[in-house]
DNA sequence: GTCTATAAGTAGATAGAC
DNA sequence: GTCTATCTACTTATAGAC
């Protein structure tokens, strides 16, 4: 019996994501969500007070998610497995319900920087992301790696304009695969 | 001897790069590129007869830029001395005189994408880079391997949240060795 | 919980004086 | 080549009826 006054909220949250993610954030207007909804903008100012609070609700979500996988890894030894644990976990949290918002974001960070609680959010969350890995003893080009292979399962993720023609299984697998060689500490080859 | 009749148009392009990196495409109004040059909208408007053609210039030539990159690629052999050649003329190109525009383009695509003319340059540079050592008989981690060792290169090129406080002669070989070793072929470990 | 109506401001763009 | 003045079309946001 949960309450379910409304759907309206989610419905707006829905809508909006999707119009971010066509148009960007800046070039989506409240006039276009609620004509797309169904509904009038003064509709939207009784669920959300700005319309930065509508992203920045949607933003809110996926952060409790990272911080779930985070607390997750902290709290795990630093193996072998653990990191490959850790990647799966990002990619299907990445390439799940998720994805369109972390899309946006990807393909997003000014508009998401200059609002002042989102941007917070965003930025602490990739720096936690990237310190996971990141050792901060190792030399430059381990921590680069290190970076890349978060980058890499991200890039499982992206709109592809290029299209390697894979299936999603398939680019899931390449990714975590690469990402964990770019984890496996090398010999430093090469002259 | 150069004409050199007004050099308004330079600065209006070099203004409105600044604040089109500092605050998005979209973000950014002529009232405030015409403020921080100290004349009028109108001004503007004698240079430039749209927003975007300000922009267009811009891309424009690093888009000639990009190009002359493609042409040599392409008219030398394919072996490893080509590739770390190329990879560091890459490396000069986005992080020498177009290091703002290039950074811009890389955290504004909706913005770009969404311009008519302006985006399909940056789509088939951005395509065409990958293309670079994109072997299409190769398996898609190889692939993914070398689209990644372009990221890498790009990553040089990041505004960094969390600094890895190296310089920036540091940071360019140690994403110039990262992105060798992406691009070397390794046989197929990892069970 | 959703509406109409409208405020108050800004955007990109133009006409025409100087 | 740059200005003033203005236009039209939007934007986010609010007040208050239903």
């Amino acid at each position: 019996m949960t309450p379910r006054r409304s759907d309206t909220r989610e419905r707006i949250q829905q809508v909006a994501l999707e119009l971010f993610s066509e148009q960007g954030y800046e070039k989506t207007s409240l006039r276009e969500i609620a004509e797309r909804l169904g509904v009038t903008k003064a509709a939207l100012y009784y669920h959300f007070t700005t319309k930065e609070e509508i992203l920045g609700s949607l933003v809110t979500d996926v952060a409790r998610s990272i911080d779930e996988l985070l607390d997750w890894a902290r709290s795990q030894p630093r193996s072998a497995e653990t990191r490959q644990e850790i990647l799966h976990r990002l990619a299907d949290l990445v390439q799940g319900r998720w994805r369109p918002l972390v899309r946006f974001a990807e393909e997003n960070q000014p508009a998401l920087r200059s609002l002042e609680v989102v941007g917070k959010q965003v930025r602490e969350r990739t720096q936690a992301l990237f310190s996971l890995f990141d050792d901060e003893m190792a030399d430059l080009t381990s921590r680069l790696r290190a970076r890349l292979a978060i980058v890499a399962v991200l890039m499982g993720n992206l709109r592809d304009p290029a299209a390697l023609d894979a299936t999603e299984a398939e680019m899931t697998a390449a990714v975590l695969e690469v990402a964990l060689d770019l984890l496996a500490d090398r010999p430093s080859s090469r002259a």
